[in-house]
DNA sequence: CTGAAAGCGCTTACAG
DNA sequence: CTGAAAGCGCTTACAG
């Protein structure tokens, strides 16, 4: 960086763009507000000087002179402590700096449910973030589209029109596990499948058939186990796989949460892992490397999740304050498969 | 509230406190900001005013004059992701509206520390949060000192003269759960030891062996774990005290992870918790009521002292700034016993 | 569609 | 120790 003496405080204002795109500040103004009221080519020049000046519109400015911050609210119900934990960590740190206000709301039941939703719209809040599972709630959607308040649906499996929405794609994410047991030697694969009412787990689910199918493998009706994405469920899942004669040599968990039980439940049968039984996750919540042996799983990245689920939902406020519709963006995100000490080929 | 139309965006602005009090906004700005420089009465006034009118700063406008944001780093070694994401919730939640900017750095070894003390120098950090264990580490506060950036020291046991910290009192803590379990009629109670080169580690330890003796109560070697906080370690630990002939009818683990283990144990043993055996953690961590059953633990208010932490560390730059010395403020939140399913009283 | 002026709430820099 | 003036970066409200 040349040595010369700052002018002012910050390095690069829109008074800076302004100039360079050879235009007054209100446009550029407009422009980076994505205003509709500029003609193509002012667009055009004043985009690409603030790129080439690497711009960063100063957000305690424009906080200060907007009449009003942006008001969003978290609605959830019972997601798990870590995945809600994480998310958060994603939503405050890009909130921050914007300047906006967030409102975290817990419902349980339809009655609590009620509730939760009158202080959030009682507070004027100017959009909802659902996170799983309330993101597949069409009731809690229409209550929201009804009230004219902007919805992100964060990790849900069937993104819906005009409402935007956050997610990686479960199903090629379960399909790449799969397919990495299958590589590792595997043949007899259970699954412990997730809540049905949430429409990631029939995605993981689906993917598992299908790809034991592509292979040419058939998937004994012993192999599978209902869960409800609850530690305690995969307790009794993992009991039900493991206890048969013909014990898979892996178990896919269709979430971290039962996975670790099923380690546990393994320990408790004098079962090594993996040595015995290899045991994958998916979500790579914290518990996956909590506990041991550390967890092989698909990696979601739910706190960069949780920036974009800000980001989609700032970009609908402010369309919806310029009477335009909801852009209904789905973003995907992408997964890795993390690839720890709870796999290995079978025994 | 009155119908009468804002003349402003913001209810009370800190001219408001200056009209009220009679003094120019100067003035009152320099109250706000613990400014030495301002006359005892005066001071009194705009206080007084500030509170009558229940004046809130706007630090969009604040930190649009002030030259800079304030810069924070967190620099944490090994704690469990779960005790950071929380702390780092709170740390974000406090922070936003502030505006200040956080700057996260781990290290693993003393070669990485350097380096990641290095970049937060390097990024002329303003002060430095220490999370455990290295809010522990000598070495780094002086290292901190020596450079001139405040510190403040998160959840020690031993908090230092002249270095701001936030703890809960671990040792009373550790205290009310082992006289807790004692009322559950608990005789042969089992301990399962953290870390010892962490100071709560300690402190809950002695708090065990302190309120036995005071209950007249002896400990049997066998009925003692070393463990390390990582729920591998509790594994071990879990064992060595379940295996023996005598063996404790509850066992009060260092934390919660650990804690979790000894459940896993004990289920692979086939005992039932909480029917033959009681099992208790410490610091009420996610994974409290991810497994099953519930943990019953001492909750540490992780999100609160993350917050906690950059008020104190705010403040400590300020002093800086005006060239007064650190506070030294130390700070300890309240604990609570948490009864969940993990206790009962001894079969 | 574009722009000149004013001002959001606060604090810096200068006077006294 | 206290204050009047100016300005941080941005956008609202008004003109054209």
């Amino acid at each position: 960086m040349s040595p010369h003496k700052r002018r002012s405080h910050q390095s690069v204002t829109i008074l800076d763009v302004a100039r360079h795109a050879g235009v007054s500040p209100m446009t550029a103004s407009r422009v980076m507000n994505n205003n509709l009221r500029v003609g193509e080519d002012m667009r055009a020049r004043v985009k690409a000087s603030a790129k080439a000046l690497n711009y960063r519109p100063n957000l305690a400015g424009r906080s200060l002179r907007s009449s009003s911050v942006a008001r969003i609210g978290v609605l959830y119900s019972n997601p798990s402590a870590a995945y809600l934990n994480q998310f958060m960590l994603g939503v405050l740190e890009e909130s921050g700096p914007s300047g906006a206000q967030i409102m975290v709301e817990k419902c349980s039941g339809i009655r609590s449910q009620r509730v939760a939703m009158g202080r959030l719209l009682e507070a004027s809040v100017d959009g909802v973030i659902l996170p799983p599972p309330l993101c597949d709630s069409r009731q809690t959607i229409q209550q929201l589209d009804a009230a004219d308040v902007p919805v992100v649906a964060v990790a849900t499996g069937s993104p819906m029109d005009g409402v935007a929405s956050v997610r990686i794609d479960d199903y090629r994410g379960a399909c790449a596990m799969i397919r990495y047991l299958l590589k590792l030697g595997h043949r007899r694969i259970g699954l412990i499948k997730g809540d049905p009412s949430h429409t990631p787990a029939l995605l993981r689910a689906q993917a598992f058939y299908d790809t034991m199918e592509a292979a040419g493998l058939g998937v004994a009706e012993a192999h599978v186990a209902q869960g409800m994405f609850t530690y305690r469920s995969g307790l009794a899942a993992a009991r039900k796989l493991l206890q048969g004669q013909d014990r898979p040599t892996a178990i896919f968990s269709s979430n971290d949460d039962m996975a670790a039980a099923t380690i546990a439940v393994a320990h408790g049968m004098g079962l090594n892992v993996p040595g015995d039984l290899t045991v994958t996750g998916f979500d790579d919540t914290p518990v996956a490397v909590t506990i041991w042996p550390a967890l092989t799983t698909v990696h979601q990245p739910v706190i960069a999740m949780g920036r974009a689920a800000v980001r989609l939902m700032l970009e609908q406020i402010r369309r919806r304050n310029e009477g335009r519709p909801p852009s209904g963006e789905h973003q995907v995100m992408k997964y890795t498969l993390v690839n720890r000490e709870s796999s290995a080929p079978p025994p």
